[in-house]
RNA sequence: GGCGAUGUAGUGUAGUGGCCUAGCACGCGACCCUCUCACGGUCGAGACUCGGGUUCGAUUCCCGGCACCGCUACCA
């Protein structure tokens, strides 16, 4: 049973798109690309009180960002358009209404408030099989009743009828067969008259089905819903064409129990969405890898690895080489708790492996920020000297600052240290030195000053601390020459005579 | 409570019925490099959830406990 491969990512548009999501749908572009086949983006809105505008834009955007295309879908259209569920309305109907003809399904007219004080009266009520012939519904009352009611505009919902003590296999490519007894499953509402929309179960499985979807790759909550949607489909009698399923284990806040949630970002202090987003309702913004500094290449590696592995120890991979490498058979069936340190070490990774110049042009805006203006030449050289240092590209000005913006103050523990009494004598004649200099490479610096170190049998830590100290105001930084080198004679020059004026 | 899933160092994981003195990476520590800081290199500390079984032998297979995660909505 040679099938197109054909999966989809499904999100509600209820928010901001959680970083889990972010890998459930990385995960399905992978294996769809791999097999040559197609990804679609559907966006599951069927909660009309859940609704949050903007949600579907951000998704949109983010996975732009990332890189992951969609084939088909809201924002790209396709063959089975459309993709947007609360645009699908009339197609659910007839399915609802086909479940409600071979009695699969019924209508029940149990209020909210009914079932709450039910559940009030009866610890463990569950609406199935045992109870649902003390319900106010098609199978207790009478056609006429029913009939009434509904033309009456008396709200309902349908619900599937499931029948008890059978125990149901789900065949899962991660976790292999799972069983469920059916009794253990409640009659799942499938539909509401009051939007006229259907709920998850019921929209999922038909659209799955019309859209041709041939494997679900959806995170682990789903699992114990698994049993339900394999008897829809039975009942549909769309069993031979039933998609296969994986469940993807979730991700786990880093510390603590429980899973990863934006409240996590903010008590440790990275972002748990891949864009920033602010709710217009609360104003509460929720910080995003993109606005982070994050790499996008660098965040999808770092996801890609986070539950799944290709088997050996190789961990930089290109979305290429991950649509190559990934199996769903390799991905893990535990949980896995986030690891932001290992985050920002992949996008470390990645910053090394950009060109100087774009490093460069990324720290453009960092400089217009604090009015320096820079040959870019003179960039390109601070990136590929200092980008070594950082993991990200914003974190460059502060290391990189005195490149741009000489020194005014000095750091009090290296003077201490470094700035002894005969310096201010050494310094003075390091700038004659200097002076004297015409080539003013890093080579040609470096042989004639520690020349002069040396024939003058002056301390070198001290003499070189020193000088760093002038040119730096602090006692770290990349091999001096690097900097006299960038920094150019004149400079160079003006900081020693500066810093002897100052310290003294 | 019920049902289901999962359980290798702090974290992500590899691996196998004996080759395991359990590998790799992040993080951590030390040392080396060195004019400082960082990078890099070397080394180190650190794990098979517990209890039963099966077996000549179990981290690996089975059962149970425990832990943890998920579901248990007219949310997805």
């Amino acid at each position: 049973m040679e099938r197109k491969v054909r999966v989809r990512f499904a999100p509600s548009p209820t928010g901001p798109l959680h970083i889990g999501g972010v890998r459930t749908a990385l995960y399905n572009y992978l294996f769809a690309k791999q097999s040559g086949g197609e990804f679609i983006l559907r966006i599951e809105d069927t909660d009309s009180t859940r609704f949050v505008p903007g949600a579907e834009e951000y998704i949109i955007e983010s996975f732009k960002w990332l890189g992951i295309t969609f084939d088909e879908g809201v924002g790209i259209g396709g063959p089975f358009a459309p993709y947007r569920q609360s645009e699908r309305r009339s197609v659910y109907k007839t399915y609802v209404d086909q479940l409600l003809e071979s009695g699969h399904a019924y209508i029940a007219f149990d209020t909210p408030a009914e079932l709450d004080a039910k559940r009030a009266e009866m610890p463990n009520f569950q609406y199935d099989a045992s109870t649902r012939m003390m319900m106010r519904n098609s199978l207790t009352l009478t056609k006429e009743e029913v009939d009434q009611l509904v033309a009456n505009g008396q709200q309902y919902v349908v619900r599937a009828k499931v029948e008890p003590n059978e125990d149901i296999e789900v065949n899962d490519l991660i976790r292999g067969k799972v069983v469920i007894n059916s009794s253990v499953l409640d009659d799942k509402v499938l539909y509401k008259s009051a939007d006229e929309l259907p709920t998850y179960h019921l929209a999922n499985i038909v659209d799955d089905h019309l859209m041709e979807i041939s494997h679900v790759i959806r995170g682990e909550e789903w699992l114990p819903s698994a049993p339900l949607h394999v008897l829809l489909y039975r009942y549909f009698g769309w069993s031979d064409t039933m998609p296969q399923f994986a469940h993807l284990s979730l991700l786990l806040k880093p510390d603590g129990n429980g899973k990863l949630s934006k409240r996590d970002g903010d008590r440790l202090g990275f972002p748990v969405f891949p864009l920033n987003w602010k709710d217009s309702k609360t104003g509460e913004l929720s910080s995003g890898y993109r606005e982070a500094g994050y790499f996008p290449e660098a965040v999808v590696n770092f996801l890609a690895l986070l539950g799944w592995n290709p088997g050996n120890d190789e961990e930089l991979f290109s979305m290429d080489d991950l649509i190559k490498l990934f199996s769903i058979e390799r991905c893990s069936k535990n949980g896995a708790r986030f690891d932001y340190e290992k985050g920002k070490w992949f996008n470390h990774k990645y910053l090394l492996m950009k060109d100087n110049d774009e490093v460069a042009r990324m720290m453009l805006p960092q400089l217009q920020a604090h009015n320096v203006e820079a040959p870019f030449e003179m960039v390109v050289k601070v990136a590929a000297l200092m980008k070594d240092r950082v993991s990200f590209v914003k974190d460059l000005w502060e290391p990189c600052a005195f490149f741009f913006v000489a020194p005014v103050e000095y750091d009090e523990k290296t003077i201490k240290k470094r700035w002894k009494e005969d310096t201010p004598a050494q310094m003075r004649e390091l700038v004659a030195l200097l002076q004297g200099i015409d080539d003013f490479s890093i080579q040609k610096t470096e042989e004639v000053v520690m020349n002069w170190v040396t024939t003058n049998q002056y301390h070198l830590g001290n003499v070189m601390n020193a000088f760093r100290l002038t040119l730096v105001g602090e006692g770290k930084g990349p091999h001096i020459f690097e900097i006299t080198d960038i920094l150019g004679k004149e400079e160079t020059i003006r900081r020693i005579e500066r810093a002897v004026a100052t310290i003294g």
